[in-house]
RNA sequence: GGCUCCAUGGUCAAGCGGUUAAGACACCACCCUUUCACGGUGGUAACAGGGGUUCGAUUCCCCUUGGAGUCACCA
């Protein structure tokens, strides 16, 4: 049995896209899996196409995906050039070739009289035309140098047909196929043919791609026997759908795998999520890192029918990520974030981030849930009544009055130590452990909502600043019964 | 429109002739609890419709309906 070889073959488009990456994610795994090799080839024959700096794109997304390609433009493993512009020539020999037993014929139609083309229902078919120049017409043109573009013959009767590991048998009618165009008339091969040719001379033994391939592949393989090479395997995949109408696009914006990063995504948990978007493990476990993907994965837990790409279940699983790191892992990946905030500089942000940590889904949420710790603005009052807690603001006050020597007395200022300390008092004036901590809680943050407790959040600001937004908040509830009276 | 494919809860999906039709996300409730989360427990919710085949169909076949892809000098 040959070694597996698997390929990833994207144009240059200056962005990565979700599905795209998944295909790639699929041919990576899959190679992986048999122990065989991955290969990364560049598509950019459409010269009107280019985009400046698009390859770079590709790199660095394989790379923080975690997918490494065994050959590619930058890793030679003998059969490259890994970029199909600089194989311009291979693919003029072939297409020559391939005129030569029958399989492609020279078409010197202009686009005028290919305007003039009707057929049934209005759609336009070749009408071989050019097939039945003769050999001297044909080397006429050719010495004159009129332009001229290269297209398969396709048979006009009967089935192609071929399986699919995924989809199963797939039988098209020859009549249904087009003579389309291999070598366009700046010399560059179209998609049609190039694939065949790079996909034969580089050894590729498993063809992974999307499913719009699915009724021309019939095509590829016509051209496989006719040079008489060995067709591949097909795994066609399902696309990934933004709703039940709509294929995930660009088009649509936000479904490029740096917006997600820049979006507050880790790239592993986005990893993870588009593999089980067509594909299912055998067990229940979903968090699944690179190691178990490729130990996995499997064409039998493909799936057929188009996905609809669910962000919120992909932030779950970004949450779960975040949940999984220490809190020096957290505040590496959050400092982008920390450091945009408000609370920038301001604290240690490795407690920070244990409070943050259980917390988060996206990183892009945590200016919002910390900005409040670097403002402390007078609060109404009612904020410190709690009916079930019964709590009443002159309790709070009270309550608040005899935590203040606490916390001046407290030497070990740790969320640990705080929360003993508050108990105790708690204990000795007989009242419910939350009538302290919530009025406490509330005198430091002078929020309704914070992340963490009391001591939680006393410990990250510190001693004195703590003891100053108390005594802050107790002048401001003096005030206010006060004036009551 | 022709051709090719697809069809289990709102979403991702397991199932591959006999099941109380898994699990996850989301949603709801309760518990835990110093707010918010985390965590725990439980709940709502599905085989598109119609014919066959079979002792028995979610599962196999056909039709209908719905959806996707394709029909470029784009890939």
């Amino acid at each position: 049995m040959d070694e597996v070889r698997t390929r990833f073959a994207p144009s240059p488009t200056g962005f990565m896209h979700i599905g795209n990456l998944r295909t790639c994610l699929y041919a990576y795994l899959y190679a992986k899996k048999a122990g065989g090799k991955f290969i990364l080839r560049i598509e950019d024959t459409d010269q009107g196409r280019l985009v400046e700096g698009a390859v770079d794109v590709i790199y660095r997304t394989l790379e923080k995906a975690g997918i490494e390609h065994d050959e590619g433009p930058d890793k030679d493993g003998g059969v490259g050039p890994y970029v199909q512009s600089e194989r311009k020539n291979i693919y003029l020999e072939y297409a020559k070739q391939l005129i030569d037993i029958g399989g492609a014929y020279y078409c010197f139609c202009t686009k005028d009289r290919l305007d003039t083309l009707t057929g049934d229902g209005g759609i336009k078919k070749y009408d071989k035309h050019c097939l039945k120049l003769s050999k001297e017409e044909i080397d006429a043109k050719l010495q004159a140098g009129e332009p001229y573009v290269i297209r398969q013959n396709i048979p006009t009767e009967g089935v192609s047909e071929y399986d699919d590991l995924v989809y199963g048998h797939i039988a098209v009618p020859n009549a249904d196929m087009e003579d389309n165009i291999l070598i366009k008339s700046d010399g560059m091969p179209t998609y049609n043919f190039a694939n065949v040719v790079d996909d034969h001379l580089m050894n590729i033994t498993h063809v992974i791609r999307g499913m719009e391939y699915l009724s021309s592949t019939p095509k590829y393989n016509l051209m496989y026997d006719a040079f008489g090479w060995q067709r591949p395997t097909y795994i066609h995949l399902p696309p990934i759908m933004k709703d039940a109408q709509r294929k995930l696009s660009k088009r649509y914006g936000d479904a490029n795998f740096e917006d997600f990063l820049a979006k507050g995504y880790l790239p592993e948990a986005i990893v993870n999520y588009i593999a089980l978007l067509g594909w299912s493990p055998k067990g229940n476990e979903e968090k699944l890192s690179m190691a178990q993907l490729k130990e996995q994965f499997g064409v039998d837990g493909l799936s057929k029918s188009p996905s609809i790409f669910d962000e919120p279940k992909m932030r779950w699983l970004n949450g779960e990520y975040i949940k999984a790191m220490t809190p020096e892992e957290f505040t590496a990946v959050a400092l982008p974030y920390y450091e945009i905030s408000d609370i920038k500089g301001m604290f240690d942000y490795d407690k920070l981030s244990k409070l943050l940590i259980p917390r988060t889904e996206i990183l892009s949420e945590i200016p919002d849930k910390i900005n409040f710790l670097a403002h402390f603005d007078r609060f109404d009052v009612s904020m410190f009544e709690h009916k079930k807690m019964k709590i009443t603001v002159p309790l709070a006050l009270e309550i608040l009055q005899d935590v203040l020597p606490i916390f001046e007395a407290q030497s070990d200022w740790t969320d640990e130590a705080l929360k003993n300390a508050l108990s105790a008092y708690a204990e000795t004036r007989s009242v419910k452990s939350g009538q302290v901590f919530l009025p406490v809680r509330l005198a430091i943050t002078a929020a309704a909502v914070t992340p963490g407790g009391a001591t939680e959040i006393a410990e990250l600001l510190g001693k004195e600043e703590s003891i100053r937004r108390l005594k802050l908040s107790l002048d401001w509830l003096t005030d206010s019964q006060s004036k009551q009276l």
